[in-house]
DNA sequence: CTGAAAGCGCTAACAA
DNA sequence: TTGTTAGCGCTTTCAG
């Protein structure tokens, strides 16, 4: 099945044409400076040849081909799923081929991923990088970087406005009548935790209801029993969860517990992932266009990789959140006999 | 922002190491065939200049870069993230580069994005190709190919087992009274929407049961409600959607339209995605193991590509299914009056 | 506007 | 076991 085949090249089609092969090259990727008469007999040749450039060759010499890397913290989030698609599009509508890479929640493996690809791709969309700053510095140095959901201070960045939305969060709970919320921390070494434990925080301060955390939970359904438990211990009527999965979660194990939602207790979530709308209650989440995320990641990488405007700044791009209220949420229980 | 390093080449670990070139690249790509203690020293020079060996250089002479490709046909469609998920663990296992293509549900995309690709990587993992067949021959004599949710004489492929998990899904319709079913299909030249209409049909026939199909539709979950219409007026007791995104959509223009369900009407669904265990009711649905299609599609396309038992097949994998029991299912309503 | 020729970094004969 | 020497396919000065 199937033998690399070897396929002609621009000597095949120099001596076919009866040119140079300096004339061929120049025809593909100079067509300006070659006479317009024997450029079209060239490119003639070329297509009835079936010749096609050899990236690789390409590469050699310019260092650059046309791809790059996305690495994502954890693939089986289907949050990301959103983000890669974006990226995806638009890598794609820019002829970019876009490699896909897998964390698994390890900044070692992240890392080391990094580094296998830091020759062979022109520039990396890291999401929800878990690496130390340091790294991420060093790893800029070598080739252009764009974050996703992570800010830092000299990098390009693409994230979505966690200080605003949290508060609307906040808000929303407090006009509820909530009093106590409680944050399910996500990863301890993720920038979107920390953000949206401090937004919520300041955010509680300012309207003067109390804001716990506890955790941190690795962000998936199955985690939501332990999560929601500790919610209910730490005397919560409102729980926001690190993520959506995580509040999915916590429905689980409160209809488990006969705990009603929202009349005993409401449950906010992030992401508004597609499964948000359809479990029982549906559930009020903290959305925003996250395609939109992936694309603007990679917009952003390849002026750094490609520069049009030389313009040799790092954009901090911030995307605004959308609160989707939906069932999980509802006036605070009377405090408890 | 970050400028592509030029970094030490050969020449320069060789002029370090006192040795030639030759030597050092042996040291790395042969090291048997080279003095234990030349190689060592070699190593030890190669990681204190911090050389990292140039893949499009390696690329060029072997026309292999340890990178593949996986097109899916519709990336939107949650239920390929696992697929991908399992692609990617796969070949990051190998380390291997695993490319992401989306076609758009379009063969046009499809084939020109393969074409673009076809030199640049090792191989192509085609997720539900929407191409013809006489294209996929002729790409797979380019480069190896394995083709997944497809089946084509010649070429390997990885499936799940739908003529054994269509046969389930009627029969386990049929055990609860069903009598007519309807089945709401999926893309014209989707082969996954022909076997298990085909494999439907003929389950049906040997319990002795109507069948019918209508559509085609696309499998979103927006789709549902023609489906739906469709369905109801064709005078189903049991509808089979091609997926479980449209099998939702379908749900929910039957609760918009107080069709209960499964008291009036049974639903079933394929792919066992995340949410068709949380929507109302839950879903019964055909699943399997896909991160498995996606990882064991991985494993064959590597052996093709860097074989190492000499076996010149075409393996084509049939991976079984499970009928996922849930509660859009039940007994089939009283005739109508 | 076009051609000749020198590499990009690495591997693979072929010699030594 | 190691070194020498051609290239892989393409781009890019530098002449013409």
């Amino acid at each position: 099945m199937s033998t690399p085949v070897p396929g002609p090249t621009i000597y095949d089609v120099a001596a076919a044409a009866g040119v140079a092969t300096s004339t061929v090259s120049r025809a593909f990727s100079n067509p300006t400076r070659v006479n317009a008469t024997t450029r079209e007999r060239v490119l003639a040749v070329a297509t009835e040849l079936g010749y096609r450039p050899n990236p690789h060759a390409r590469a050699l010499l310019s260092g650059r081909n046309h791809t790059i890397a996305m690495v994502v913290s954890d693939i089986t989030n289907p949050h990301y799923f959103e983000l890669i698609r974006g990226a995806e599009m638009r890598a794609r509508a820019s002829e970019y081929t876009l490699v896909l890479v897998n964390a698994e929640e390890s900044p070692r493996v992240e890392y080391e991923q990094i580094q296998r690809l830091a020759s062979s791709v022109d520039g990396f969309v890291l999401a929800a990088s878990r690496l130390p700053d340091e790294n991420l510095r060093q790893i800029a140095v070598q080739r252009p970087v764009v974050l996703m959901s992570r800010e830092l201070a000299g990098l390009s960045s693409v994230v979505l406005d966690h200080v605003q939305g949290c508060r609307q969060v906040v808000e929303h709970l407090a006009s509820l009548g909530h009093q106590d919320v409680v944050y399910l921390a996500g990863p301890r070494n993720s920038w979107m935790a920390a953000t949206r434990w401090s937004a919520l925080r300041s955010a509680a301060e300012a309207l003067g209801i109390r804001a716990t955390r506890i955790g941190p939970f690795t962000p998936r359904v199955s985690q939501g029993g332990a999560a929601a438990d500790g919610a209910l211990h730490a005397g919560a009527t409102a729980i926001v969860a690190h993520n959506d999965l995580l509040a999915i979660g916590v429905l689980r194990r409160l209809a488990q517990r006969a705990v009603r939602v929202p009349d005993d207790v409401s449950v906010v979530g992030f992401d508004n992932i597609f499964a948000a709308d359809l479990c029982t209650p549906t559930l009020t989440t903290l959305g925003g266009a996250h395609a939109d995320l992936g694309r603007s990641a990679v917009e952003i990488l390849l002026e750094a990789v490609a520069p049009v405007r030389t313009k040799e700044s790092a954009p901090q791009v911030v995307l605004p959140t959308e609160l989707v209220l939906r069932g999980s949420t509802g006036p605070a229980a009377r405090p408890a006999v």
